[in-house]
DNA sequence: GATGAATGAGTATTCATTCAT
DNA sequence: GATGAATGAATACTCATTCAT
């Protein structure tokens, strides 16, 4: 079983740890969580919690007696995606290659970032991850540390990978993402593949780069959401 | 034409490209360049033009006057930076070892992007890239398309590298330094030494990554300079 | 009429003045009132009444249930303070002491104002003096009045001293103890002197009170801008 | 030649010492300053800058650009009007009578307080008392320092007086003022006259001020829990 | 040309009060 | 009756850009 599982016992967010958030309230909490994804995948941290009020169909009040502030909110988003993130690791664990097993985390984490401003730039400018989301990244380290040992003891990977290596390569995903889209979403496994080529401990040969380069027009004419 | 003709249109905005400036007008010019690029290295894009005009001890009047707005600011900003690199590839161009040309030309180009926020920041969030920068880009690619060329043809590069992937591996460069800045304001050459083994087009061995990995607190801890 | 039809009717308020509270409304009256009076003694009446329902462990919809708004809450809580006055206006007339018996009872309400800012608050910048707040000081008036008139009687006290006197005197009591607070929190004491050495009928010349007293009405109708 | 000379050189305010506001900067400041003044006396501090600007006929904007917040807006006006206090006191000071000069600077200090609700509230609320005011006050002091001991000397006022029971004696005139506004907005004429009794020197008995005076230190830095 | 004054839409956050559960 | 969730007007302050001097 995943650790998605845990999320429908305990509502991340304020309430007491012991009782649970009223009908309605939990109803407008999804709403707001549900509208900030939206927007935040969308436009990034630039939204207006008014914005995102709105959209929920809630007053701002309401808005801020959830989440203290955009961090929180921002936070409580994270974690889900945190927890995404691990049943991912998990599920890479479970792979029986170490190698593809390491792999595949990797390519499906960059598909995850790279369906979600929002997401990204928590991992970016995450001056955002003080609370929750550090307990969340406590969660997702181990698992995997596991995947990239068990890689290294079966020999699949260079020896001087370290755990911490993983997130810092997701980041550069991300940043190549941002920097592409929209007009090319995918760039960032063309990325990976060479990255990925740079993790064998030795190679025979070399995996053709997936993905086409970006042009040289594509270059200069990157076009991107404004971030102010 | 003569200047007096110059004197009796006086076309507001920016001086058509074959006009020189008026003396005062450039030295002018350069003051707030200077100022703008000490403020955005230190803070990035967030600095107010009114802080680049009181740095350059000018009015704000006479930033708009020279730069139509905050992102032609930038753009100049950027082409400065842009004539350094593309300095710099051409050095590396020099170098008899076409293998090390390369190599060395990523790692001046992120030396220079390491120390330099508002760098970072125009490259990777430009929606800034639309003037001067597309032109000064326009120089900077076919010298590093011969670096990568002759690389290749020298067999010491893998073949499907492309010319326009080289400004990319720089983005993420970039993005794994912003993230570890600035307990770790070095960490971007462990990556560059992981991306350059996986340049190659197979492998012997492997060379140690070089600069310690963050350490799990630290991935946690990451404090970077607000950019709200 | 019975009981039985106020469960029919239930009229919605505050309840009849006749008709007594459920014990357990009559419990939560008390701990409203506790928590407000513990509060407001602290900081006055900038405290929400989220805050004071937080302390007094209701809902602030009781809060609201009990007391149809803020002014009607600090009412009630004064009304307290009032018979709080009341007692000590009974004891100093108890003094065989007229003159003895009004000065300690100008020091003994200078010593419960100083020791309250909710209280000095009320006193000074009630638009709070509406509901019971009026009625309150109808109780304390009569007994300030047989002081003043007795000492008056006694000649112990100048002649053109008006009963209405005395609030006012503990006005400025209160404003001085507020802006001296609270680094010297006593220094009241030093204006009730020099106020009451003014008391003394006997002096060499004596200067007429100009202007009229305010008429008991006045004292019940201040209406100054609300300052939230 | 009172001090109100020296506001026509050097306007107070936000301005480099060394340059004068531009001619329509200086209309603007001075129709912020008369715009805030109406406004702070007829409804104290909780006017809100937007209004000032509204009522000014200028930019919210601008009112910032002048003023960095509320309490420099609110310092502004205070220094006009110590001004105003420094000149009652010179020429109290140029009465031959000490009594009488004591007296009537009391009188018409309470009659400035009674007209203009800002000032009563700065008076007696001013956290707003921090930079320019400080720097007043300091000026209206030693003036009427020289009041105080001239009286004293000439055996007009009791020896115990301290020149820092002034402001505080103004303080008491402004609650009572605020209490009974606008009903009776004389009725600290009543309370003055009872004070002024009090301070002289021949009764019957004298009773010793009893506590220390506030040093001048002190009374400089009034600090009380923030009403807003 | 240069200056810096003016503008005002925009943002995060608070809190008295109402109302659904 | 009690609860606490919801509301949204209100507030202080910022800053890119325009324009009078």
């Amino acid at each position: 079983m995943t650790s998605s599982a845990a999320q429908s016992i305990r509502p991340p967010g304020r309430a007491k740890p012991g009782r649970p958030l009223r009908r309605d309230a939990a109803r407008n909490r999804e709403r707001i969580l549900a509208a900030a994804a939206e927007l935040f995948t969308e436009r990034g941290f630039q939204v207006t919690l008014d914005e995102v009020a709105r959209r929920a169909g809630v007053g701002v009040g309401t808005v801020y007696r959830r989440f203290p502030d955009k961090e929180a909110l921002a936070d409580a988003l994270f974690q889900d995606r945190i927890t995404a993130l691990v049943d991912l690791a998990e599920q890479a664990r479970a792979d029986p290659d170490e190698w593809a097993g390491l792999v595949s985390f990797l390519a499906q984490a960059g598909a995850l970032l790279s369906a979600d401003v929002g997401l990204r730039q928590i991992l970016m400018f995450a001056t955002y991850g003080q609370d929750r989301v550090g307990e969340a990244r406590s969660r997702l380290l181990p698992v995997v540390t596991q995947l990239v040992t068990r890689a290294q003891a079966a020999g699949a990977v260079r020896a001087d990978l370290r755990p911490t290596d993983i997130p810092l390569i997701e980041v550069m995903l991300a940043a190549v993402t941002d920097y592409a889209r929209p007009a090319r979403p995918e760039i960032w496994r063309r990325y990976l593949a060479l990255i990925v080529d740079g993790l064998q401990p030795s190679r025979r040969g070399v995996t053709e780069l997936p993905v086409a380069p970006l042009s040289p027009a594509e270059v200069e004419n990157v076009m991107r959401a404004t971030r102010r």
